[in-house]
DNA sequence: GCTCTCAGCTTGTTGGTACAGGTTGAGTTG
DNA sequence: CAACTCAACCTGTACCAACAAGCTGAGAGC
């Protein structure tokens, strides 16, 4: 048992091929019953080097079909740092933003302490589902403290522009913000909203956004893995920007 | 079949155990054995669902010894823009940076357009390696356009303080960078490299740094998903700072 | 020509068996 | 008492068999 084990061997010729080319993305893998002569494994062997594939997100699995080389990155969207706007990010590939649910919470121990408010405080939460393409691209939760959003359309349940220009509008400007980026695997809840494959981990951001005075809202995301990139500029970017 | 199978239930029911503490962090697992006769269910089925929780990053294995609880974040690391320095980022708890290797090498597909040259340009790279506790913590390559580094230290196999800086008196000054992230399953080759387990996986980050004429720098660095936390920040933030 | 059925392919799930090799602690031996 | 052996556990790997259920195309029936 110290050498290599079979299917992983199996697993790592299949990788080279894949990555290689001599299977083709989007194309289909031979049948287990063919991979049993041409490896002279059992099935259940020839399915472990399959489903370490899978777990890697090189492969896709349809009961019925066979198995697939999965495109690598489908498609990529950019969550750039707009220049001139009021400080947020501009998301333009991230369309079909649509609310799905208004709720009263009291803040939580993951809540709280970014907001500066004590455990227990009441925030308004809206949830809300973006698609990126034909795929879903991400599901957040923007928290606002309650006593800044009484009385503006946030309290409503129906879709806003812009968040921060409310806010703003109340007298509570944006001027700065702060992201914590994480990386981990789905919750089988996330990967069934997300709808993603096994093997595709999520980017997750906590994004507080900074008045002069205080936080005035907390955005929680998780983004599909598979279809996003983050991208962040710092400093005089002249160079950058000349083309 | 239409019901869910019984190794999802299986995993569905561990899982809820172990997010709720019946299972303590760290504590073990049932045995296989034991688990077989509380289920109902042949060992293979067992397996299915342990593996499923193992891919999910819930749990860990030890043959011979037992299956445990991962530990939920087991230690998390800023890297944290740095106020008042050149422009870049401190990472003041990812100590242990030591140069593995330099290389030579003309910029592929994937360097070259970052660093604004043709491809096949010349360009020094050093390979470096950063532990994060007593763990690896993130592997990373930095890429200098040949003619920006030639008679400094750089090009010398040794550990360099600041490259940055290094850059800075030979007339090139970092002004601003562009990070690019994505998040994905590791490579074989990365899960060992970095030590990670099943189920865990990698922040990639491209980081790009400017002078005022030109790119003088990429940074290559797949961080492991379970060390790493990565915070950025904008705009002014007297209010975020004043603790 | 069109539709419908079904054989025959595919993967998914579950059961069983056997052995390899790591780990531990009880008990033996020096 | 210390070291060593070994039985008894553990997980990892590999094999076989069987059936469920999704999918497709050939061919029967209209």
């Amino acid at each position: 048992m110290r050498a290599e084990s079979r299917y992983r061997q199996i697993a790592r010729t299949l990788r080279r091929e894949i990555q290689e080319g001599s299977l083709p993305q989007g194309g289909q893998l031979p049948s287990e019953k063919q991979m049993e002569e041409r490896f002279e494994a059992s099935r259940n062997t020839i399915r472990l080097a399959l489903g370490m594939l899978r777990n890697q997100g090189l492969i896709v699995s349809r009961p019925g079909r066979g198995h697939y080389v999965q495109d690598v990155v489908p498609e990529i969207f950019y969550a750039t740092r707009s220049r001139g706007g009021p400080g947020g990010f501009n998301e333009p590939n991230l369309a079909g933003l649509t609310l799905e649910e208004l709720q009263l919470l009291s803040a939580n121990s993951d809540i709280a302490p970014r907001l500066r408010v004590p455990e227990g405080t009441m925030t308004v939460v809206r949830h809300l589902h973006r698609f990126a393409g034909d795929r879903s691209g991400s599901v957040s939760s923007a928290f606002y403290p309650m006593d800044l959003v009484e009385g503006t359309p946030l309290m409503l349940p129906e879709d806003v522009e812009s968040a921060l220009e409310v806010l703003m509008d109340h007298g509570h400007r944006q001027v700065g913000y702060v992201d914590e980026l994480e990386t981990r695997m789905p919750t089988p809840q996330e990967a069934s909203q997300l709808e993603l494959t096994p093997g595709v981990p999520v980017l997750e951001v906590h994004r507080t956004d900074y008045s002069e005075d205080r936080p005035i809202r907390l955005v929680h995301t998780v983004y599909a893995g598979n279809s996003i990139r983050y991208q962040y500029e710092h400093g005089d970017l002249t160079a950058y920007h000349r083309d």
